[in-house]
DNA sequence: ATCTATACACACCTTGAGGTAACTGACGTG
DNA sequence: CACGTCAGTTACCTCAAGGTGTGTATAGAT
């Protein structure tokens, strides 16, 4: 229909599209969320207050995760008790924009949304 | 940071980001790019084709889902063997448009992303 | 009578995501 | 010396997503 692929290789659409997956999940969304609204680097312990339901595990594993993807910078301040910060990269800043924009489109929608269509049945003689 | 959530109510919020996370899923997302490639009406049997790698099982599954969403119309004509399309809504073609301009956007900044950035280690001396 | 085609449904099994709980290391404090 | 703190790590378990393989209805073609 639209284009979606002009001037994308394989490849580079392949690669956006497991970004998306990975970034539009449920954890890794809920913590950019988080960590877009505090506006500030945040600790580990405050993640955790904030990520309503996530566990410690899961916690660590995809803030590894949006590291590596280049979303989120971790601090590590050499200090006992140890104390690490996390912040968005400005990519991830970035990214978030952009995601926003999509969110917000829904929610002005969401009426469309769940509208639960009937069964569209059409009658034909045979073919 | 900047501003995600006026004018949304928790619900809301909740809502859309639920609707996110389905519909950037690996299968919903692959499906609806299909569907919107085809320009038409594709047959249960052609997206199995070329919605690679899927079951069939799944397929079912997932269309279910976005038909639920709003995002799918299913047509069954009373044939036998039977016949069923399906094609996106106007929403679900709305939808895709915004999904696909953040797909272009993340395209453009692949260098961008996965720059595995070293830990970043502040010498402090203490707090 | 058998075979084919289509769009599933159903039963069964595997795999991986994610939860829980316990443990660690290094230091300051009582 | 024992204890608390913080940011994890590790072992163990659960559950749901997803794969596989088979069954089904119907009518036309052979």
């Amino acid at each position: 229909m639209f284009d979606f692929c002009s001037s994308m290789t394989d490849e580079q659409d392949a690669r956006a599209r497991e970004l998306i997956e990975r970034a539009a999940a449920k954890w890794p969304l809920r913590i950019l969320h988080v960590l877009s609204d505090a506006g500030a680097p945040l600790r580990f312990s405050r993640l955790m207050e904030r990520v309503e339901g996530i566990s410690q595990k899961v916690l660590t594993q995809t803030l590894r995760t949006l590291e590596r993807d280049g979303l989120v910078i971790r601090t590590l301040y050499p200090q006992v008790p140890p104390r690490v910060e996390y912040e968005l990269t400005p990519l991830g800043r970035d990214l978030l924009m952009q995601v926003a924009s999509l969110w917000r489109w829904i929610v002005q929608r969401l009426d469309d949304f769940d509208a639960r269509k009937a069964v569209k049945l059409t009658a034909t003689a045979n073919a």
